[in-house]
DNA sequence: CGCATTTTTGACAGCTATCAAAGACCGTGG
DNA sequence: CCACGGTCTTTGATAGCTGTCAAAAATGCG
């Protein structure tokens, strides 16, 4: 079940056997998510954190004017909120995009990982630093990008964050964002993300029908989108 | 020295007299830096945090097309770089807006935190999620607030901060960006930063001269940016 | 088959960028 | 004490990207 996230783990540090048991007894249960469900409100306390283990979820805050900002996506793999186990309570919500399927993990468990298994601890913190990095990026988008090299730049995300956790066929992968939840997260109408999807397809660099994008011309979207993974932190090193 | 971090700290969390000792028994060195100083550039591989003990230093990127994009600000009391200790190096710049007084904490004695102060270790990663919550913030503003609402929000914010470490006059404080600085933040031109802030003393909101930021109308200023700053995590509790 | 959701299209508005240049400020050196 | 050069702030005119409003077309689900 949590293969995906042993994979991303995997990926940038060393994970012993011993960790590893570590981390999948730490899980208290497992539960599904239906699509569209408001999961985490803001503000309420937390006891425990969420680990993604199937479909899409993201972080959320509502504005004054009824207007949703989506600051985060996550795929199978991430912890949706593993920030929470320090911070308490959350200051944004956390929903479901699609129906999902996920692991709980008391934070008493996440407590007894930092008294008794640092570099495990430190895997964790790198994860919370490494959806910081991503947020970083993200802001450099929305300063700095036009809405088509933005939306190319999270095309080029998804699929490295995606390829990592082998969720992509060749350059294909699942995308059930609505083009209103795109831009939700991009900072853009709906109306002008509809737009700007026209623009990448007319330019013959992705195909997106049936919920399923598909990466046509990769060099040039990663060059349009200015996308260099180095925010991933895709090297392996001890962490 | 470290007051200003101890503030902040004890701000969000107890720290004993004995972790006040190993924080302090944690910094190696004091150093100045020059005001407009690259003080560390991207891709290089660290071995120490910084932390900042006076002055103002940020975060930042440089994108093609020779823009800098500012992502984060810090002021006295602040890590600058603590993720750098699970990160390895560091995808953006650290640079010194001002003359600074920074202390070097090696990762060596943060790994030591890590295998003998459990409370510490997650006093310090608490530290990480709060910087990416400002993130947060920020993405927020940079998506959906207006360029005025979008400055007002920064002052807010910056209010805060800095009168948390003692750094506030009453509704005063030491501000010492440039226009262009402040643009290169919040993802505007100097030229409507300028008009921005024109705008905002128009309306009777801030003084700002000599380098120096005064509110002049605290709650008018705040509604104007929606500012909540639940994000700042300003409760004490036990991480 | 029918309704709700999502995608698409069109006309128009407005916020912020761009380009250029003038004025103000400030530390330095004579 | 004043001239001087550089940086910073301010102003003006114009352009363009993205938003707003509205409605039609397409899609999907029960």
């Amino acid at each position: 079940m949590i293969e995906t996230h042993l994979l991303k783990l995997r990926r940038r540090d060393s994970i012993s056997p011993a960790e590893e048991a570590v981390i999948r007894g730490a899980i208290s249960e497992i539960r599904k998510v239906r699509a569209d469900q408001l999961f985490i409100e803001q503000g309420q306390e937390l006891k425990v954190s969420t680990l993604l283990l199937k479909g899409w979820m993201g972080r959320s805050r509502d504005l004054r004017g009824g207007e949703r900002q989506i600051t985060e996506l996550h795929v199978a793999g991430d912890f949706v909120d593993l920030h929470s186990f320090t911070l308490k309570r959350l200051e944004h919500d956390i929903l479901a995009f699609t129906d999902c399927t996920v692991a709980i993990v008391p934070h008493d468990k996440l407590l007894e990982i930092t008294q008794s298994s640092p570099h495990l601890t430190r895997v964790y913190w790198f994860l919370t630093n490494l959806d910081a990095a991503i947020q970083r990026e993200r802001a450099v988008s929305l300063a700095r990008r036009s809405a088509l090299s933005r939306m190319a730049h999270l095309m080029c995300e998804l699929f490295v964050r995606l390829e990592i956790v082998g969720l992509t066929q060749g350059f294909s992968y699942d995308f059930p964002l609505t083009q209103a939840e795109m831009g939700e997260y991009l900072g853009l109408t709906s109306v002008h993300v509809n737009r700007t999807l026209q623009e990448l397809r007319r330019r013959g660099l992705i195909r997106l029908d049936q919920r399923r994008l598909t990466v046509l011309a990769l060099p040039e979207l990663r060059r349009l989108a200015e996308f260099d993974p180095a925010y991933l932190y895709l090297d392996r090193e001890r962490r």
